[in-house]
DNA sequence: GTCATAGTTTAAGACCATGTGAACCGCAAT
DNA sequence: ATTGCGGTTCACATGGTCTTAAACTATGAC
């Protein structure tokens, strides 16, 4: 029976394809990340480097999770981007290895800062804009300002709320989301 | 100049374009609200009725914001699932008209119950199989299999966290997000 | 009945995101 | 210089999503 580990684990970390259990983790992580309007496919490659453990090369990703040569390197330099994971290279290797980052608030606030609050802030200019332009109208009704005005609040709080989020939330007010981290044990 | 309001302005909720800063502000919702993978114009005639805050026709809702008839049936069909809008029709009024939910946390608190949280379900139930199928295997390391059970917690934790959030958030937890609601004044 | 209006459903097409395969680059070994 | 290998880039194919146009249903007026 094929077993999972090989004798020596070191140099092949997953020619051909997954076994049935570790296909199931991979694409639950996929298709979870797909909606958060990431790849499916960038959450696959997290969750296999993940489960592993250990840092793989791109040819055994691509091989594990049955990708183009192409494909694998935009996903990693696109995780990377996002610090999702952590490209290295051991002094003599003449080929990348690529880890799982494992600190989820560093990937979240990462996306937070970078993506979402990008939208918000851009969502309240234009708010701000569409009220100075109204107010120069003479005949919007004063509820359709208020109206206005409450948006444009709300996204001001928002932006806030996410501020403060990504600020403090390093210092972890957010226990449980340290939860993948190798801490005690070995090593 | 051609102003906003018209004199009878009760028949005509839009006939032909927006005004500038309208465009702006339905926009602005439709680009958000697309992040959240609804589709933009799910969010722009929401935005378009918080503004006019009034029910308005189909036929409105087509030519303010350019749509096709069928368009329209669907996005209102939609979002009315969500109960983001609601379908009223008067006594002898020969046609519905849709007004907008102003109610922030009835919306997220669905959007919650019915999507996010079956979706972070399903993942649970995939790890939670992974995790049995890979205790059966005699050769998977230690290791792997804590990784497993961490992210199967990790998992376990997030439902937790939303059933929370959407039991207890109806009783306002967060003000802010009421903010759209017309309270006091007029009525 | 016919006609008109309001709304739904559907097939077809436009559009966009993603992955592929091949060409390409850079480097090291021979 | 040539070959091999890791890696990147790019044009194109593929697949999925959204929108439209048109057919269709339903309903009320005449």
């Amino acid at each position: 029976m094929r077993g999972y580990a090989r004798e020596h684990d070191d140099d092949d970390g997953g020619v051909g394809t997954l076994q049935p259990w570790e296909a199931l983790v991979v694409d639950a992580v996929g298709n979870l990340i797909e909606f958060w309007n990431f790849k499916r496919n960038q959450g696959r490659v997290w969750a296999l480097l993940y489960l592993r453990g250990r840092a793989l090369t791109a040819a055994q990703i691509q091989s594990a999770l049955g990708l183009s040569k192409g494909a694998v390197s935009m996903l990693v330099r696109e995780l990377e981007q996002w610090c999702v994971l952590v490209r290295v290279r051991a002094p003599h290797d003449d080929a990348w290895r690529f880890a799982a980052e494992t600190d989820l608030m560093k990937m979240i606030g990462r996306v937070i800062s970078e993506r979402e609050r990008g939208i918000v802030a851009s969502v309240r200019e234009d708010l701000e804009r569409a009220e100075r332009l109204a107010k120069d109208e003479h005949d919007v009704p004063r509820e359709v300002l208020d109206r206005l005005r409450r948006m444009r609040t709300l996204a001001v709080f928002v932006e806030r709320a996410l501020r403060v989020f990504v600020d403090t939330a390093r210092f972890d007010a957010f226990g449980a989301l340290d939860m993948l981290r190798d801490k005690g044990a070995r090593h």
